[in-house]
DNA sequence: CTGTTAGCGCTTTCAA
DNA sequence: TTGAAAGCGCTAACAG
């Protein structure tokens, strides 16, 4: 069935049927109506395909992320596909499974479904694999990466801001051995946050000796933390350079007898899901993929559609204060009253 | 750029180029060769909707799910985008948001994309739209819902086989005072978990009152488990309906300072990625997303391109033991030492 | 083995 | 406002 049965039935012309489905103001009421008529009684969905090459637009993007089964995507893929579909949209999710080599493959699939714009959220990227797309007119947006050019928007996160925040929140309740639990060094945005950290305790005059290094997952935080204990200096207090690292460093606090947020506080980075729910609930420094998802959709849809050129956005993360973080005057007798922070 | 630049490029017919890209084998490799030299100079990619226009087939299958941001779908969502891709087929992920309405939303998303096949990974479903989808002879693959078609075949679990093994385990720790908390008995899916589980004890002729309901998501667990403590009669082991709900009860078991496993054994159902990081680890019932992705690809597949029948598949999950479940002689002096049992 | 050509279902000028 | 018809890029039947 098709666009050609539709138009008999309504006893009007391919094309009236066409202009119908995409909303055209040419169409009479009357001839509207009955076409949509003819639609529903055929249970008519027209096809993608052909629309896309007709017109040359696939009303569909492209979402690249590193790994949907890391707990920062699922809501970013959910929000974002939300979004799409409101517009008419459908989306590509391609996973880079971190593997640079894989990123070819995405693109490719990309390339070859002539998707109408490309949100490249990973930083797994590959720069002529990017100029490919770029070649080809493919709106793209970036989160935390290249600049903005004129079919290519970039979001950029305010890791400083939110650090800061953490650090103020912790420097607030009296700590002063702070530590920095950072994520890969070569992952950009592990770098950006292990800096900006660094930088703001310089700022308060505080020493910057207690770092380590993790993988942002959970067993490197746990790792990490064991490492951080193990010294002749503890910390009272922990950042992490994002959640995964911090549950991992929670395990290992308590496998020693030691309690959070009594004996360490604690706080985390992005604030996936979880984190609501470990025990005690983690602080942590909300980056809210909601928001991301909004700013990417719309920077693909304003160049692609609006014909508007790249531009640069800004997302500032926000600090969630749960029950892991507290004052660093333990020795206190009544310490354990001062349990829940939150 | 299309396939006939390419064409012209190589010196050769249109078909032929389609030929080699389709890896037809009445192509000589002399032939085949020139066009692929034509294909990378060009960095041609085959444009895939003129491909399903053509073909008839739109190497597209549909995956419907409740909601990915559901720790058991990233999984399932990975797994079934890979093998996907390894064949050549692009996948189109769609959340119901478990409300039938968005059902709707998602069966005229893949009716309009053409899909080769549909997934439904999700109970949340309307007969009347999976007529729809049939009357279209779209393959489709269900999850332990309605029975084998001509071009449907369904996944069943073996969920009896699973609660079996973990009451199994738990009753050879000398368990005897054994909880379940269920999930919404309005989800299938839960209702014959909590059955099973009855059934089992009844077999072993425990009484079973030690029932509770819950959501299938961590508050749901954690309230039940709290009004489980409050029973008179306390169990010293609980089964959960999956592990979300076992996280929640986790957390209300720890809240009452009571310890696990050495005051009270837990176990979960289907493994999700969190579990082996709380703390305990907790012990489970895996039922695993990438069988469950595999079965389901291969199900569409096979109807859609080999053209089998629709099948019954089956699943068996298997017990996962890990550090939340222990003996019930707490009372032992050397019961602490017992404490990693994994 | 290769080329010619008629579609696939829809969009979009261009006329009417 | 509507219709006729020429593509969009590719596949597949048929001819050679």
């Amino acid at each position: 069935m098709n666009i050609r049965e539709v138009a008999r039935l309504a006893k009007v012309s391919t094309a009236t049927v066409s202009r119908t489905i995409n909303g055209s103001d040419k169409v009479t009421r009357e001839t509207r109506e009955r076409v949509q008529r003819a639609i529903e009684e055929l249970k008519f969905y027209p096809n993608t395909w052909a629309r896309a090459l007709g017109s040359g637009r696939s009303r569909l993007y492209g979402l690249i992320i590193s790994d949907i089964t890391n707990p920062f995507f699922p809501e970013l893929v959910k929000s974002f596909e939300d979004i799409a579909v409101r517009h008419g949209q459908e989306v590509l999710v391609a996973n880079t499974n971190y593997d640079p080599a894989r990123m070819e493959v995405c693109v490719s699939r990309m390339l070859q479904r002539k998707v109408d714009g490309v949100a490249v959220m990973t930083s797994e990227m590959d720069e002529h694999l990017i100029t490919e797309l770029e070649s080809r007119d493919i709106p793209l947006v970036f989160l935390d990466t290249g600049a903005a050019r004129k079919l290519a928007s970039n979001i950029v996160v305010d890791y400083a801001a939110g650090l800061d925040s953490a650090v103020e929140h912790i420097a607030a309740l009296g700590h002063t051995a702070i530590a920095f639990i950072s994520g890969p060094m070569n992952l950009a945005s592990a770098c950006i946050r292990r800096e900006a950290f660094i930088a703001c305790l310089r700022r308060k005059g505080m020493v910057t000796d207690l770092l380590e290094q993790a993988n942002h997952r959970v067993d490197g935080g746990h790792d990490a933390m064991a490492r951080l204990l193990d010294r002749k200096r503890r910390p009272t207090a922990v950042l992490a350079s994002n959640d995964m690292t911090a549950i991992g460093a929670l395990g290992a606090i308590h496998e020693r007898g030691l309690s959070v947020p009594d004996d360490i506080s604690l706080v985390g980075f992005d604030d996936i899901q979880i984190s609501s729910f470990t025990q005690p609930a983690l602080t942590t420094v909300r980056l809210s993929r909601e928001q991301i998802a909004q700013m990417a959709f719309r920077a693909l849809y304003s160049i692609r559609q609006e014909g508007s050129e790249g531009a640069e956005y800004s997302i500032h993360p926000t600090l969630v204060v749960r029950g892991s973080t507290g004052p660093a005057v333990r020795q206190r007798p009544r310490a354990t009253g001062q349990r829940k922070s939150a």
